[in-house]
Parts: C-alpha cells; structure tokens; sequence
DNA sequence: ATAGGCCAAAATGTATCCAATTAGAGATTT
DNA sequence: AAATCTCTAATTGGATACATTTTGGCCTAT
C-alpha cells in the first residue's frame, strides 16, 4: 500500500531529522513544509503530530514546532531504558533469525571493523542492532526502542565524533561478543554483551558532558 | 494554561477509553465526535492523532479511527515491559518523594484494602503505582510507563473481574511490601516487590487467555 | 539606560467546502 | 445457495479562507 501523504512527508523529515540536516532544537515552519512538498498545511500538520509520535518532534499549541532536543540527564535516562529494554527484545529476537540474517549480522560487524567514515558507522551500528532485533514480533517493545534509538541519533553522532577515533575497539570487541551469542543461539551472552555495551556507551557519553552545551 | 481544543478533546476520550465508556476495537467516527464538542473535524483529527499517539487510538488512512486493542501476545509483552521498567522508574522516584507524598501512598493502600468495589480498586491501584513513580523526573521513562498503563487499563479491568475475589490478599501483601521499601527509602526492597508483583500479574494473566477472546 | 507595555506582522488554529476512498448492501451469476 | 461484482451512501482526506494567538521590535515612561 502506497503510504499516505502526512506519512511521506513525515518519512522525508525523519529521514532530515536523524541525518542531521535539521538540528535538535531547530524551529520547523508549517508553511514551509508545505511549500515544499506542494500539499496544503493540512498535511503537514499531520506529518508533525506523527512525528511528535516518534519523539522527534516536539509541539506547542498555538507556538509551532522544534526538532526535539534531549538534556544530559535525558539522554543518559533513554540509555538507563535501553539497558533494560534491549536485552529483552534480543532474547526474543534470537531464536527466530534467520541463518540468512545472521550471516548479514556477521558482515556487518566486518564493514563496521573496516569502515572509517563517522556517518557510515552510525549507519552500519544501527543496521547491526536492528536486524538483530528483527526477529522479535513487532510490538510495544520494538516501538519503544525504535523512538529511543531515533531520539538519540543526534547525540550518537555528537559522542561517535569525539570518541571513535580512541575507543573504536572496545566497541569492536562488544559488537563480536553480541554476534557470537547470536551465532550459537546463546541469549544469555548475546543479553549480557549487549547490556555491558550500552551501559558501557551511557558511562563514557556521561564523561563527555560538552556535547550537550549549545 | 488552559488546554488546547484538540488537548480538550482528546482528554475527555481518553478518559471514555480508559474507563470502558468506548471499548477496544469500537471504531469512532470524526463527525460525532466534532458534534459532540460543537467543533468542526479537524480538531477531532488532531485529537486523534494525539491519541494515536498515547497507543490508545489506532488510525488506519483512508479508513478511519477504531480504539486500540491488544492480543494475549502483546498484553503480556506489555507486562514484560513493565517489569523491567517500573522499578528503575520506581528507584528513582524514592529519593524525592515528600512525606506528604508518603502518607498519602499509605492511606491509598488502606484504601485499596478495604474496597470491594472493582471500579474503585482500578482507580486507586492506578493512582498508588503512579504516585510511587511521581518523584521522578518527567521525561522519556515516565511516558512509556503512562503509555502502557494506558493501554493496558482495559485488560487489568477484565482481569481484576475474573481474579478480584480470589487473589486480592496476595495483592494487598505485595503493595504492603512495597510500602514498606519507599517508606524505609529502601529503593532495592522497593524494586524486588515490584518487580514480583508485576510478574505475578503476568503470569495469572496468561492463565485466563478468555479475557482476549471475544 | 532599562524595564515594561503596546502594536504590527507572521505563524498557528479552525471552519467550510469539495474530492477521493472505502465499506456495505443488493443484485446477478455460477 | 454461495460467491462475486457493482453501485451508492457515508466517511475520511485535502485545500482554501478566515480567526486567533504569539512574538519581537519599537516606543514610552520611570
């Protein structure tokens, strides 16, 4: 089914919003969107509440709406949620991948060990875990973690800038952990690498404080 | 500041869905409602999205607006969800609750305990759990926990019916128990009967598959 | 010089009208 | 008799026009 017009607007500010073409806090006009895509605000208007949905957009009544924009103490509570939330998904996901999707997980893993380019790795680390979480039925669970891994695109890319370069290893290292538990169908370690993973994410964001002053 | 007509509007649904005024999968047509509150549609689209939003609406495009409704799998993810994320929210709560907000919390338990009014007992199990969680920050975790609580209200009603006469002790004991963690500002006791008491629910719950069959 | 209020321009919110899509009932065919 | 097709009524989607609110700049008064 061809998407609805709200929701090819929304899909093409999404995709602006998590590429970083508009910036958290960014003021988004809603003459302006209709312009550009040729429809009346009336869709636009819709596009935003969908997106405000998602967490990517935050409105006011009767003001207008921002690109959404998360405090030091937010972002480290979205990653406080997913230490607890992803494990969970992952375990329900493992048992149902496919050996197809496995071996995309294990080349994934390659491409990210090989790659150099900030914007392809937050690329690739997001293709990674998503798949891996694929094979979980679609539902709540998968919901809120999709919204907490669009909500913090931003602030990935913020903290891949400043950290990549010294700690790419480490996380190598996690991302191998993760795989292996996945390969031999082991959700106990696959759950484990991946809370140490992200807790180990939250600790080291929460060290760099300055990505949060603007 | 005074609400929005869209906020207005979907206030009052949201409370006509939560207290079993429009049941899961009853569709709602934009016209009545815009008869309803003497306004023209396009608040009401709005006021749906907003729902949509809160998970208590489902949209479906060129089709129309029906309240949300849950399988037997996704209600117990919801409570799978809940078990992991209502005692972080619940630890970080404890710290800044007043003793004002204590007392009260106790009087709510007594309360409980001595209702047999099924109707009163959702109402005040909602607004103990909730108030437990109410020193903590407003943010991310706080939604997602309101989310499934809302979306869940009409299968805790269903299954308080079933369940209320034969189990309510257990329940009253774990809420004790739990009392008893935030008033000792014991945040790990508090978490531990928590988390039980969620998984009880999940678990008694799954014994009573008729509750989604309808 | 600064704080406060007022006014104008711009953006959001609402209503009405028209177009497009869907769903359901009834008739027709196999 | 059951299934499918078609047509119509009803409902949702979108655009334009108008009302309301907000915001920021400017002026005035202290």
């Amino acid at each position: 089914m061809a998407l609805s017009s709200p929701g090819r607007v929304a899909e093409t500010l999404r995709e602006e919003i998590l590429n970083g073409t508009l910036a958290p806090g960014e003021r988004i006009v809603q003459e302006e969107i209709a312009l550009r895509f040729g429809a009346s605000r009336q869709p636009v208007r819709d596009a935003l509440r969908l997106l405000e949905g998602d967490g990517l957009v935050t409105l006011k009544a009767n003001s207008g709406a921002w690109v959404s924009k998360l405090s030091e103490n937010e972002c480290v509570d979205a990653y406080l949620v997913r230490e607890r939330l992803e494990p969970l998904l992952l375990s329900q996901s493992i048992p149902k991948l496919t050996s197809t999707q496995i071996e995309t997980l294990e080349n994934l893993v390659s491409e990210i060990e090989k790659t150099t380019d900030i914007e392809k790795f937050l690329r690739l680390d997001r293709e990674f875990h998503l798949l891996s979480y694929s094979g979980a039925e679609a539902g709540m669970l998968r919901e809120f973690v999709e919204r907490i891994w669009n909500t913090t695109q931003h602030y990935r890319r913020a903290f891949a800038k400043i950290n990549y370069s010294t700690n790419a290893e480490v996380t190598h290292m996690e991302h191998r952990l993760i795989l292996d538990g996945i390969i031999r169908r082991d959700s106990t370690q696959a759950e484990m690498a991946l809370e140490g993973h992200i807790r180990r994410t939250r600790i080291t964001l929460a060290e760099h404080k300055e990505i949060f002053r603007t």
